[in-house]
DNA sequence: GTCGATGCAAACGTTTTGCACACTG
DNA sequence: CAGTGTGCAAAACGTTTGCATCGAC
């Protein structure tokens, strides 16, 4: 019952595995924890902190927020999960395995997963002008979507 | 004693200018929002809403920090201002015609204004594969800088 | 039994809001 | 003198932390 397709070679590929990793890290496999996982696993990227914890609490109802906030924390330490900022509001969370870079629309609020090839541009003129070494994935580039853009082209001809 | 210098054409390019405009909306001249507009004018860019508030408390001590936000947040509709997030913590503010990007190094957080034209690629590359039309400039583009991966390129060869 | 993990409550840093009073135009 | 702006206090928001207890190994 996984979604254990499309991840990058090395990650751990299943709820068993992290908590393997977990393990010999001096952690402990808890219950909220695999659940965690398990979420972590499904379907849907982009949950905010606030919806695993719900999603979570649909199994196991008395698992608390900050114990969320505390397993992701450690689970990014493990390099299992990352953590990305769309825009204004919470951080969401997804495997660290499924990488990519984030644009998201300032006018409808959608988020879409770019390839980091597309930043390719970017980093090689940031890189050869200014030393500096660009990592896309961790604060979205705002903009406006294609729909939002032709949206507002009608709107602004008055 | 203005910094009046590399302004955009169009944009007010000093306190009193701002000021007419804000009257012409139907806002009031106030203390307040005359000194903190001496102080977005003045040298210096990316400050805090309480790093604003410092300075302005310098002239006036009884100007609450809600005030400088309710300020900010009136000349930013009027298109005098704006703000950026150049990592996690807080905002930045800055004049709106004083217009670029930002790169932020994660290591040690010094930010870079970098000129537009940078983008060019990876606006160039989402408006073509996505439809999607990048505004590189309120949300910093994170990654290390120069310094920091020299340093970092040394205690990684171990 | 040891030590890491949890629930809860309380603090945190940043920003927003409700209200009565003060000031600008 | 109408109505915008202000100071202050308190709330809102996402996140972190202290502490006593619980549970994995």
């Amino acid at each position: 019952m996984g979604v254990e397709s499309h991840l990058v070679a090395g990650a751990p590929s299943g709820v068993e595995e992290v908590l393997a990793r977990v393990r010999k890290a001096g952690g402990r496999a808890t219950t909220s924890r695999r659940i965690l996982l398990e979420r972590l696993f499904a379907e849907g990227s982009h949950k905010t902190a606030e919806e695993l914890a719900h999603e979570v609490q649909r199994v196991a109802p008395d698992v608390h927020l900050s114990t969320i906030y505390r397993n992701l924390e450690e689970l990014e330490r493990l390099g299992v999960v990352t953590h990305a900022h769309l825009g204004h509001g919470p951080a969401t969370y997804h495997l660290a395995a499924e990488t990519h870079g984030h644009l998201s629309c300032e006018s409808c609020g959608a988020t879409l997963e770019a390839p980091l090839g597309l930043f390719d541009g970017l980093a090689e003129a940031a890189r050869t002008t200014l030393g500096f070494e660009i990592d896309p994935r961790h604060f979205a580039v705002l903009g406006h979507c294609a729909a939002c853009r032709a949206r507002e082209a009608v709107a602004g001809e008055v």
